[in-house]
DNA sequence: TATTGTTATACTCTATAACTATA
DNA sequence: TATAGTTATAGAGTATAACAATA
């Protein structure tokens, strides 16, 4: 998709380091001491605070579930089943925005630790029926109790109202 | 890092295929036509409506800016850079939370397209003083009028109120 | 010894395409 | 022919580790 392809990297890197006079500034460098460093049209721009937020939200959602080694896919992936037994991996895969493909593998991982089981469908026998296990059931009741936890990181980071008042904002993409 | 391993994906897809009796349901399936599929404790957790949301967010970025063939982080990068001449690649890094590693093949494709310039530092010869060309600078300034485009259709899907609350409730992370 | 830029590796995620077995 | 699940591949993105040159 991009218009220009590896052409000459390490023949353009090998001339970045031939030296070719002129210094920068009179400085060392900007930036190098005290975080001064400007962001400019960044911060007007909505993607780059929420991509930032993002990044926190996630590795405190991981950390906060390390214990029981659950990434929020997979426990995104458990609630919807468990909210919705039966569903098709298709309708699984649309309701959540995951490519089918993927989701392929997230169950492979999930139902190789019993915690979600493939059954064959009834009506079509292309398709699959998912259902949590016992042992799924459970381990899940664990994980939504983490998932608070961790959703009270975010109510701590943010503030109580500020949380409520972004959940009503994106509740379009839900 | 996860406690368990790949063992056996192959034999277990396997077992999943064999028939094993029992019907999930009397219907098809639940969530095969009209999607009154529940998300449960998800709709709670503002992780799943923040990835929603910047997966919708990013994908109108790359859209927008598709005809000049950049990509949010690429942006990024460009921006810091022009607002800070000189900057060393170690602080364009750290500013963005940008793996350094991931920031040299970032620099090489923007270097490639004559946007960007490694000149050696003055002070210190293992770093690099980084600048726009004359021809990323103009290009910068293209790549801005199109992003603030971008920034209207995300002012359009979430109203231009909530689109300020959201960049307040979110600058502690920028 | 520590840091800068670089290379390399591995794993996650996204985006496709193609195959099979069904419908 | 179309769809569900699967497999495979390629490209971003993330996370590391290690190396050479330099501080």
């Amino acid at each position: 998709m991009a218009s220009q392809q590896k052409t000459s990297r390490k023949a353009a890197a090998a001339a970045i380091r031939r030296p070719q006079a002129r210094a920068a500034n009179g400085r060392a460098h900007a930036g190098d001491a005290g975080d001064d460093i400007g962001l400019d049209a960044l911060v007007g721009h909505a993607g780059y605070a929420v991509r930032r937020f993002q990044l926190w939200i996630f590795q405190d959602f991981i950390k906060t579930l390390a214990t029981v080694d659950i990434r929020p896919t997979q426990y995104s992936v458990m609630t919807v089943i468990g909210a919705n037994p039966g569903l098709s991996q298709m309708a699984v895969a649309k309701r959540l925005g995951i490519e089918r493909a993927r989701l392929v593998h997230l169950l492979d991982s999930l139902e190789e630790r019993d915690f979600v089981s493939r059954i064959p469908s009834a009506t079509d026998r292309r398709s699959h029926a998912l259902h949590l296990t016992a042992r799924g059931r459970s381990a899940l009741a664990q994980f939504k109790r983490l998932a608070a936890e961790h959703e009270r990181h975010v109510a701590d980071k943010i503030g109580k109202d500020n949380r409520e008042r972004l959940l009503q904002i994106l509740a379009c993409f839900t």
